[in-house]
DNA sequence: CGTATATGTCACCGAATGGTGACAACAACA
DNA sequence: TGTTGTTGTCACCATTCGGTGACATATACG
């Protein structure tokens, strides 16, 4: 006969592995849709379909299980992958601007990390610094090789120029997740991130050509 | 025989002008000290030392404070003020450089309003939703005037380009609250701010030089 | 004066939060 | 076989949250 199932329906199986792939999976979903600050113990055990205590028992508490969710999942764009990206460029300025194409295209197909960075002001958890202590790293290592190619960079504030248009880029698509318009400018689809990166490229070429006003880019 | 005041300390006075008061000073500080996630009914009643049922009386819910809170505040320059601060502009490209070193200005020295930014992508409240209303008609009746004065901005997409630096220079600003730091640039001291705007401007006029090649520096 | 209303105080509600202790059952190992 | 530790389940805790009803008292108005 029947044991009589229906008072405990589905015991979990046990496998410690993968549930705590459950659980890493649905602090994702869980950012997704309510952002970082929505990823409690207890909503998230009840997204995973998962006791509480196992949050506890497996990751210690919410910052351990940040960290473990930071290792986890991928982020960002490699300094490879990035160098990759801006092979062939012409001099430094086409370098910066397809880098930072690939920066927009590798942030906007990444709405986990653009969630993060949304909470980034206000919820400085481990998961937040985490991603930006990777961020910044990256960033460092990928101007001294970009330098070391093109053999440095002029006049030009290299640093200051990026830190705007990445600062301003990452605004922007953050924003994008929920809001699609700042300042009159559409960001919805990928013809209105077109002409915000036509801009970019204007204001790389600009800021090169005033820095090096003898040698004018030619356009065709 | 004294009345037994020790049981009941401090009857606050009945002011009802002077408790609204009392509560929307409470707000600013609130956001200041926790940013705008942290103002709720209980916390803030705490915060004002006034019982929460006022709130609700005077105010409604939490949006109804925020509604009051949003008009009752200076939180944004107004069109006038950056029409004077633009006033003897050379060309358009000087004064959208002139336009954007008072609105990092005007930016840095309200902390609230950074607060309020700082939480916009995460905690769509109407306070939020007030100032970005206000944000985005003075923008553009701005731009308007602006371009009425310099005779349009010819080629240059302004409104991508202000909306590109505007957006940096919020984003730098709500984080400097706290971080202080990107993209291993410091964002601490007036003089790395001075460093960021003089960026600003190398971009404004590489932009602008490259729209007009033929017409450098010159004005008709 | 008496009375109504505005102002302020207090006590409570259900729900959700982060967190812990006790227990059941399965697995590995002796 | 019996024991031990791991995995999962459940019940509970104190705290905070937004929200409401009942009550006390000072003020304005008849």
């Amino acid at each position: 006969m029947v044991t009589t199932t229906s008072t405990r329906p589905k015991p979990r199986p046990r496998d410690r592995a993968g549930t705590e792939g459950t659980i890493l999976d649905a602090v994702s979903r869980l950012i997704l849709r309510d952002g970082l600050s929505g990823v409690g113990i207890n909503a998230l055990a009840r997204e995973a379909g998962v006791d509480k205590v196992l949050i506890y028992r497996y990751f210690g508490d919410l910052d351990g299980l940040y960290r473990a969710y930071a290792e986890h999942g991928d982020f960002w764009w490699t300094v490879e992958e990035m160098l990759a990206a801006t092979d062939g460029a012409t001099d430094a300025a086409d370098a910066l601007k397809r880098g930072l194409r690939h920066h927009a295209a590798a942030m906007r197909q990444r709405p986990v990390t653009l969630a993060v960075i949304a909470a980034e002001p206000t919820n400085r958890t481990a998961l937040v610094v985490a991603l930006e202590e990777v961020r910044e790293k990256r960033s460092i290592e990928l101007m001294e090789k970009e330098a070391a190619r093109h053999g440095g960079w002029g006049d030009v504030d290299i640093a200051a120029v990026t830190a705007l248009l990445a600062a301003a880029i990452d605004y922007l698509a953050a924003r994008a997740l929920r809001i699609r318009v700042y300042g009159g400018v559409e960001i919805k689809t990928n013809k209105d991130w077109e002409r915000v990166l036509a801009t970019v490229d204007a204001m790389i070429d600009g800021v090169f050509m005033a820095a090096f006003p003898s040698n004018p880019k030619e356009k065709s």
